[in-house]
DNA sequence: CATCTTAGTGTCATTCTGACTTTAAGCGCA
DNA sequence: TGCGCTTAAAGTCAGAATGACACTAAGATG
C-alpha cells in the first residue's frame, strides 16, 4: 500500500514526450506559435503526426528525456522546459490491449524563433502552426491545447517570453511575443508600463538602428528563467 | 524516438501517491490544514511516515489508482480530486540502485473535515497538521510543500474551499477554510464582498440558529468542482 | 523640409483591493 | 424588560491596477 519498489508487478510503459513552442512568422509576416511533429512509423497511427517523444531510459531524469527528445528532434537546446501533465487514460490507444498502454509524462519547451528558423525539416519531421494542426496520433491533440493553455497563462506571470527572442530586443518585439501567443493585439503603452513595472527586463543602453522610424532602446531579461530544475 | 509500444525496454516503476488535505482544529480550536501519512513497514526508510500510493494497477486509470489510495487510507471519497506532479529524479530514494528506481505520479486531493474527524487512525496511519511534520521518507516532504503551495494558489482562483465543508455552511465558515489554508486573517466584510462578487456561493434562504449573535444566512455552492476527469 | 512611422510619455475613467465604519439582530444576564 | 456583548451584513474611502486614448520625440524617406 505504500510506495514500494517490487518489480514484479506488471506495470505500464512509461514514456516521455515534449511539446515544443518557438514563433515563426506566417505568410502575412504575423508572428504565430509553431510546433514540431514526428511523423510515426509504426502502429497505432502511423503515418499520423505525432508529438516528438519516447520511452524512459532508467539512467536519466525525467527533464532529461524530455531535453534529450528535443534536442534529437530539433537539434535544440531548450530556452525554458517544464513539466506539462502526465497523461495515463485507458483509453489513449483505442483498440490496443493493456500490455500496450503507455503512460505519457509530457513537458513543454520554448525555444528560440531564430535558432529554430534554422532547424532543416525532413519527411518525418515537420513544424506546423499551433492553430492548424492536422489530426494529430493517440490524444496528442488534447495535449497540444492543454499545453497551449498553460503557455498562454504561465505568460501572465512568469518571466517566459524573452524565451523566444535573441539576448537583447525590443520593446517591440517582446510585444509582438504576447501577442503571437495570446492572440490579441496590445496597447503599446500599456505594454510598456506593465513591462516596467514587472522590472522583467532593463536596458542595455544600445539601441536599434536601421529602423525606418525612431531607433527603440534595447533590453534584455533581468532573471533568467530556464525552467525548473526539480 | 517516437512514443512507442515495445515492452522489451528496462522502465522504471510507476507509482501513484496522494496528498490528503482537510482541515481540523488544533489545540487552540483553530482550523489547520491537516493529511495523513502512512508508516513504511519495509526498506528503504522502514519506520518512516510517508504519503499514501502503491504501484500503479495496469487496469486502472491514473485517478482511479488516486482514488482509491484513498479510500484505501482513509476509507473516504475525495471532494475535490487532481494531478499534482510526476516526481522521477534518480536521486528520489539515496543509495537505492536502478532497477529500483521509482517515478510517483502524485495527486491531490481535498477531504472533507467532517468526514476527516470520524476517521480512525492506527499505528500505521496518522494525520498530521502540515507544518508539523516529521522527516518524510523520499522527497515526500517537499511533495508536500508543493501540494500546499497549490493547494494555496489554486484557492484563489477556483471553487474549491466548499469541498472542505458539508453541503451548506455560513460564511464565516467558508471564511475559515481561507484563513486556515493561507494562514492569515481575512477581514469578513472584504471576504463577503469577494465572494458574492465572483457568485461561487448561493443563499440556500435559511439561517444557521443557536449562534450567541444574529443568526447568519446558510450558503451552498453554485457549482460543483469536482476537479479534473482527464 | 514636410511627412510617415514607431518610440516613448502622460492623462483619465473604471475597477479592484485593503482598511475601516456603521447598522442589524440575535443571545446572555442583571 | 432592557442593556451590553457578539457577529452578520452593508457601506465608505483611499490607493493601486487596468484599459482607452492623446500627445510629443526622433529617426527614415522623398
Amino acid at each position: 500500500m505504500t510506495e514500494s519498489t517490487q518489480s514484479a508487478f506488471v506495470a505500464p510503459n512509461l514514456a516521455v514526450s515534449t511539446v515544443i513552442f518557438t514563433l515563426r512568422p506566417d505568410e502575412l509576416g504575423k508572428l504565430k506559435v509553431a510546433l514540431p511533429l514526428v511523423r510515426r512509423i509504426r502502429a497505432p497511427f502511423d503515418g499520423q503526426w505525432a508529438l516528438p517523444g519516447g520511452p524512459l531510459n532508467i539512467t536519466e531524469d525525467l527533464i532529461q528525456a524530455a531535453s534529450r527528445n528535443l534536442l534529437e528532434t530539433t537539434g535544440l537546446e531548450p530556452r525554458y522546459l517544464e513539466q506539462l501533465y502526465a497523461f495515463g487514460s485507458l483509453d489513449r490507444s483505442p483498440g490496443s490491449n493493456l500490455a500496450d498502454r503507455v503512460v505519457s509524462i509530457v513537458y513543454w519547451a520554448l525555444v528560440g524563433s531564430e535558432e529554430a528558423t534554422a532547424v532543416s525539416e525532413s519527411a518525418n519531421i515537420h513544424w506546423f502552426e499551433a492553430d492548424q494542426l492536422p489530426t494529430l496520433a493517440f490524444d496528442h491533440n488534447q495535449i497540444v491545447e492543454y499545453a497551449l493553455g498553460r503557455l498562454r497563462n504561465k505568460l501572465a506571470y512568469a518571466r517566459i517570453a524573452h524565451s523566444f527572442l535573441a539576448e537583447t530586443f525590443t520593446l517591440a518585439q517582446l510585444r509582438e511575443v504576447y501577442e503571437a501567443v495570446l492572440d490579441r493585439d496590445l496597447d503599446p503603452g500599456n505594454f510598456r508600463r506593465m513591462v516596467e513595472a514587472d522590472g522583467i527586463v532593463e536596458p542595455t543602453g544600445e539601441r536599434l538602428a536601421g529602423t525606418r522610424h525612431r531607433p527603440p532602446q534595447l533590453y534584455r531579461a533581468t532573471t533568467s528563467a530556464t525552467g525548473e530544475t526539480k
